[in-house]
DNA sequence: TACCAGGAGAAAA
DNA sequence: TTTTCTCATGGT
């Protein structure tokens, strides 16, 4: 089983990274297409402007926010966006408001905010609504691609249901899978440059599995 | 210097 | 409906 090789290799990896369950959802935003390091900075620089909450982001004109969050790249894409979720997320009276509605009322609530797509809401979901939803990103369809569990052809939701139907609803093991496999391709790219190369390698974690 | 990285929406075909 | 383009910084 890959969890189990990528468990027995890096441990538990207790994510998400952040100080507040807010700190979370703007992480996930800033993350879109992006390097995590980028994100911290760009995180950095945002907390030394102002404190993060929904209020305080939606205070700063558009142009402060992208300056303050330019590390992250799409600067400007990024403010509109995040200011958009913060409207949102107040309309909905904040974390306790959100925390009301299950999880499908939930997924659909943020995926009808404007530069919220599948990705960004379910790493919402999960990490910071600890609800049971498999995040798929570029390093799950990249590692599974090369063991030839996936073809390449196939959509989000689809990969994302077959995760959840051959897991089950299980809220800790999907944090630990998904930081796992983040874990798993940033390791293989410290070893070598490319990921794509990687997970079939002798250094590998998962070879074979 | 060139290429790549945890996505999403708009425009074009 | 599907494909292509755009947004951008930082590391290697």
């Amino acid at each position: 089983m890959v969890y189990a090789a990528l468990f027995a290799a890096y441990g538990p990896r207790h994510w998400w990274p952040a100080d507040s369950l807010f700190e979370v959802m703007v992480g996930a935003i800033l993350t879109q297409n992006t390097a995590w390091s980028n994100v911290e900075r760009a995180l950095q620089r945002l907390r030394g402007l102002v404190s993060l909450d929904a209020e305080a982001i939606l205070n700063l004109s558009t142009e402060q926010l992208a300056d303050a969050i330019r590390p992250a790249g799409y600067f400007n894409v990024k403010a509109a966006r995040l200011q958009e979720f913060c409207r949102s997320y107040l309309i909905a009276g904040g974390l306790n408001g959100l925390a009301r509605l299950d999880t499908a009322a939930l997924r659909r609530y943020l995926l009808a905010i404007k530069g919220i797509g599948p990705e960004t809401a379910d790493d919402m979901l999960l990490y910071a609504f600890e609800r049971p939803v498999f995040v798929v990103d570029a390093y799950t369809r990249r590692l599974f691609q090369r063991l030839g569990h996936l073809s390449g052809n196939e959509g989000y939701e689809q990969i994302r249901s077959a995760f959840e139907s051959a897991l089950g609803a299980d809220v800790v093991l999907f944090n630990e899978y998904h930081a796992l496999i983040v874990n798993h391709a940033k390791a293989v790219c410290k070893t070598k440059p490319r990921c794509d190369q990687c997970c079939l390698s002798e250094h590998c974690a998962v070879s074979g599995q």
